[in-house]
RNA sequence: GCCGGUGUAGCUCAGCGGUAGAGCAGCGGCCUUUUAAGCCGAUGGUCCGGGGUUCGAAUCCCCGCGCCGGCACCA
């Protein structure tokens, strides 16, 4: 029953696993037993040992990650989401046979140990096994330790296999989700409720973007993955939540490079009775807690470039910026474009654009001094987009307008113009308060404070194409 | 979609017209304090896939696929 099915042979060291499993099984070990319990785990042996010296007995349980050593001794490292611990297998401790049995388990074997714990003579805290039980027997060799596994492509794919051999690798994720816990702390804190939102939409709103298609069947209609979360959470305003978030998923069906994923992390905030520059304070200690949550300080070093998150942030209008490249002040879609072509590529450090011009922004409100603008400002580091807040457009009939307007650039070929939304439209009549909201990227947020310079590599399993 | 790079043993890589290589891992033997790496020995390959040129192709040419980078797209 374990003779290796074809497709499992690439090595011959599979084969040799395999063998070793029948063993196994012929001797009445079950190589997959269903369940084992420790009381340590490697970093409380570790400082156990620091501690004491001596502890009389551990039980910890893990992923052996090399064996070394010779002759009736034999030391091997394992690893759990703690970190690392040595074990140390004496022939004349644990008797021949399960010496023996010992010096058959593989690297990459899950395996579970008791016994005291101590350092060895150069020092290393170990548990000095008096006996050990196979927990999983791994039949796939492990890429080596020394170069460890380079290749980006396997490391997508299989990110399992990252993730046990590149620290850096758990580092990242480890560091994404203390961020992501952090800002949930600091919205929750400050009386905001998480929400969830659709993902299936009718009407793909809340921003300008090609979007993926699907088809309900029992419903017999077609529907779209969202591409913002904006306008449901402002209905949530309008029917009185008062300040709402939600953490979610977005899918654009666009191309993807370094800093582009089909799908995408983002948070959006609603806040009723404060405004843009409400938003402004909250964008800025989101950063700054953060920042804090992955441990690099305020100060991230950045491709190249060490980004002072220290609030606050400079706040600069698009307009002034244009014209000090341009010598032209200039409004509508020839500002928008001159700001993207011009002025955003070279904002390196933290900076609040403000004042958009109102064709490119249908859900924000007019200013009142100059209607051609809208309160909104986005939030740019080393030139790309990390947040994006505005006052909330609430006046249905000036809603109602931009919709049209949005209309009118989309026959005009404007393919990513904002579909209307009469729904949206019909819940602005019954009134919603002024209010600030804000979104912020997830994804590049991790990669600014993990110095990841792929969104790929902030994204456990990244879309790629298919394998052959 | 376009341009460039790249794909060789489980991993990391060399080889770039003349018998497919190294280190590590794995396998066999010896070894009771190791920290990538003890010693000896024997192994291990659809050189991404398919065509072609050539006496001979991992190597040159064509087509295709994956990955990476850039551009386009993403207001």
């Amino acid at each position: 029953m374990d003779s290796p099915p074809d497709h499992f042979d690439a090595s011959g060291e599979m084969r040799d696993r395999l063998e070793k499993l029948s063993a196994l099984r012929q001797a009445g070990v079950e190589p997959y037993p269903p369940r084992f319990s420790r009381d340590h785990t490697a970093a409380q042996v570790r400082s156990r040992v620091e501690a004491e010296g001596q502890v009389e007995r551990v039980t910890v349980a893990g992923r052996l990650l090399a064996k070394r050593g010779s002759g009736g001794m034999t030391f091997a490292p394992l690893q759990d989401r703690s970190g690392q611990i040595q074990l140390v297998a004496q022939r004349d401790v644990v008797g021949e046979a399960a010496y023996a049995g010992f010096a058959d388990l593989d690297r990459g074997d899950i395996v579970g140990a008791s016994g005291p714990a101590r350092k060895t003579r150069r020092g290393e805290p170990s548990v000095w096994l008096d006996s050990f039980r196979l927990l999983a027997k791994s039949l796939r060799p492990l890429p080596e330790k020394w170069h460890g596994l380079k290749d980006v492509e396997t490391r997508y794919r299989q990110r399992y296999v990252d993730l046990i051999v590149n620290a850096e690798s758990r580092e990242v994720f480890l560091k994404r989700s203390r961020i992501i816990s952090a800002v949930r702390r600091l919205l929750d804190a400050d009386g905001y409720i998480e929400v969830e939102t659709p993902t299936l939409q009718e009407i793909p709103g809340g921003g300008h973007a090609r979007p993926f298609s699907t088809h309900h069947n029992a419903l017999q209609h077609d529907l779209y993955l969202r591409i913002a979360l904006e306008l449901p959470l402002k209905r949530l305003i309008v029917g009185g939540l008062e300040r709402v978030y939600e953490i979610g998923r977005n899918f654009r069906n666009e191309g993807i490079d370094r800093t582009h994923s089909p799908e995408f992390t983002t948070l959006e905030c609603y806040h009723a009775f404060t405004d843009l520059s409400g938003m402004l304070d909250l964008t800025e200690r989101i950063f700054t807690a953060a920042a804090e949550a992955a441990g690099t300080e305020l100060e991230p070093e950045y491709e190249g470039e060490r980004i002072d998150l220290r609030p606050p942030f400079q706040r600069r209008s698009m307009v002034d910026l244009v014209a000090e490249q341009t010598g032209r002040r200039l409004t509508g879609l020839e500002l928008a474009g001159a700001y993207e072509e011009l002025v955003e590529p070279g904002i390196v450090q933290p900076t609040f654009v403000t004042d958009y011009p109102v064709e490119t922004s249908p859900l924000a409100r007019r200013r009142e001094d100059d209607p051609r603008f809208v309160e909104r400002s986005e939030l740019i580091i080393g030139g790309r987009e990390y947040a994006n807040a505005f006052t909330e457009l609430t006046d249905p009939i000036d809603q109602r307008q931009r919709f049209e307007d949005q209309l009118a650039q989309k026959s005009a070929g404007f393919e990513e113009a904002h579909p209307f939304d009469e729904d949206f439209v019909r819940a602005l009549e019954y009134g919603m308060p002024p209010s600030g909201g804000l979104g912020v990227g997830i994804d590049r947020l991790v990669m600014l404070l993990t110095g990841q310079a792929a969104i790929r590599d902030v994204i456990l399993f990244p879309q790629l194409k298919k394998e052959q």
